[in-house]
DNA sequence: GTTGAGCGTT
């Protein structure tokens, strides 16, 4: 399993259509759109959890700096998340 | 617009 970070994204980019980008490499265990708590619009990246961490290098390297809905995403495995 | 949130069993 690989954890993906995708910036740059559009903001009508949604849970399920980021799925969709990625689906065509290798098998989605969950993709989310990091949305802002108080504005509730997307902060502009999200993640994405691949089961086979080959289809998701593959991913990575296929997309990154691909337009998406008219951006050029930037895509790389994810960094940990920061604690609160 | 660039590396989450969860509010308390995740």
């Amino acid at each position: 399993m690989m954890r993906i970070y995708v910036g740059n994204l559009s903001y009508k980019m949604t849970d399920e259509s980021l799925a969709e980008a990625f689906a065509q490499y290798g098998e989605i265990a969950s993709a989310n759109i990091i949305i802002d708590r108080d504005t509730q619009r997307s902060k502009g990246f999200g993640f994405v959890d691949m089961v086979d961490d080959a289809a998701a290098q593959s991913a990575i390297e296929r997309l990154n700096g691909q337009p998406l809905d008219g951006r050029n995403v930037v895509v790389n495995e994810a960094r940990p998340r920061a604690s609160r």
